[in-house]
DNA sequence: GTCTATAGCGAGATAGAC
DNA sequence: GTCTATCTCGCTATAGAC
């Protein structure tokens, strides 16, 4: 098992823990664990937690890049590709029941903690919202792309946080059946 | 100082401080602090830090369901007061930016605590829930009143979420403005 | 009812052997 | 690159004086 090998299962693992538990929540001894290496070896790989942080951020970072890439082909359409969009919640229905959306729980948390990486982790939500707006743009809303955007953004917050509280699999499908139906209306009437 | 101010002063404290930094981040000292008294004499009025949560709980229980109470007066009509229920967002603007929703935040903490008085924080929720079905119940929509409730709570808590991660005072007005129109088309087309 | 003092634990972090 | 051993700190919680 080479190092390389080695940072990168600790970065998955603690991307996992982090989305599970929370990131304060989760201890050096709760990844060590998770990777099957002790504590002490941690520190070969990171100075301190707070780069686990930043790496497990940067991971997300590249993996939502990744995804929206993909969307943009998959999606052949701007409409489509916003139907990708909230097909995620749908997608990830389980792990958003149990543990709420990635990445508004990061964001929270850390706007809570004050910590310094807050804004890396709002990076991920600009991500989504830029890519978003590029989508509304195509479809015919330059004036109001970005509205649009924080709109559908806030929409999926709002059905990841309440399915969280409820546990309600039905009202995620109803909400995402809604946010499909206004996604059609955005194209056919003008703002 | 009578024991009782005491208490209700820690949990008035507490209150404030597990909104602003969450509940795992306050610590005794932090509660103690704020309060005024030594960390030995907390034990006095709380046997366990769980305690403090579970009596926090109880005074937001209590708060909300006084303010509905009151909402339920001043609407006057259930669209009035459903009017009420959207303009908190307005009315709280800068703690939101700040802190986020005071509901949904506790609410996606303890969950990933796994914290045994999760489901206490999620009445808070069901209150709303609740008194928003009622309102659209009479507003004449019976059939899908939990719905139309669900769909309003999902999207306050989606706009507390993003106005909070990127402090865009200007996005919640959209948003309201956008839920008082929705609120409005909800009395005039039937289901 | 409030205080001081301290126990006990787990956290992040470091040193150094192998 | 991985380990064991240890340090220091802050936290929850307890005991007991006043």
């Amino acid at each position: 098992m080479t190092g390389k090998a080695t940072r990168e299962r600790i970065i998955e693992a603690a991307d996992r823990l982090f989305y599970q538990q929370g990131y304060e929540q989760t201890s050096f001894a709760d990844v060590a664990a998770a990777v099957g290496i002790t504590r002490g070896n941690f520190y070969h790989h990171f100075k301190a937690k707070d780069e686990i942080l930043d790496a497990v951020i940067q991971l997300r970072l590249d993996a939502t890049a990744g995804m929206l890439a993909r969307w943009e082909v998959a999606g052949g359409h701007p409409e489509g590709r916003l139907l990708c969009f909230v097909g995620i919640l749908v997608a990830n229905r389980a792990k958003i029941m149990a543990h709420g959306c990635p990445v508004g729980t990061l964001s929270t948390e850390l706007s809570k903690l004050e910590h310094r990486s807050r804004e890396d982790a709002n990076k991920i939500f600009l991500l989504f919202r830029t890519w978003l707006r590029r989508q509304f743009e195509l479809l015919g809303r330059p004036d109001d792309a970005d509205d649009l955007a924080m709109h559908l953004l806030a929409r999926s917050q709002g059905v990841a946080t309440l399915a969280n509280a409820f546990h309600d699999e039905g009202f995620i499908q109803k909400e995402v059946d809604a946010m499909r139906d206004w996604i059609k209306g955005v194209r056919t009437c003008l703002s």
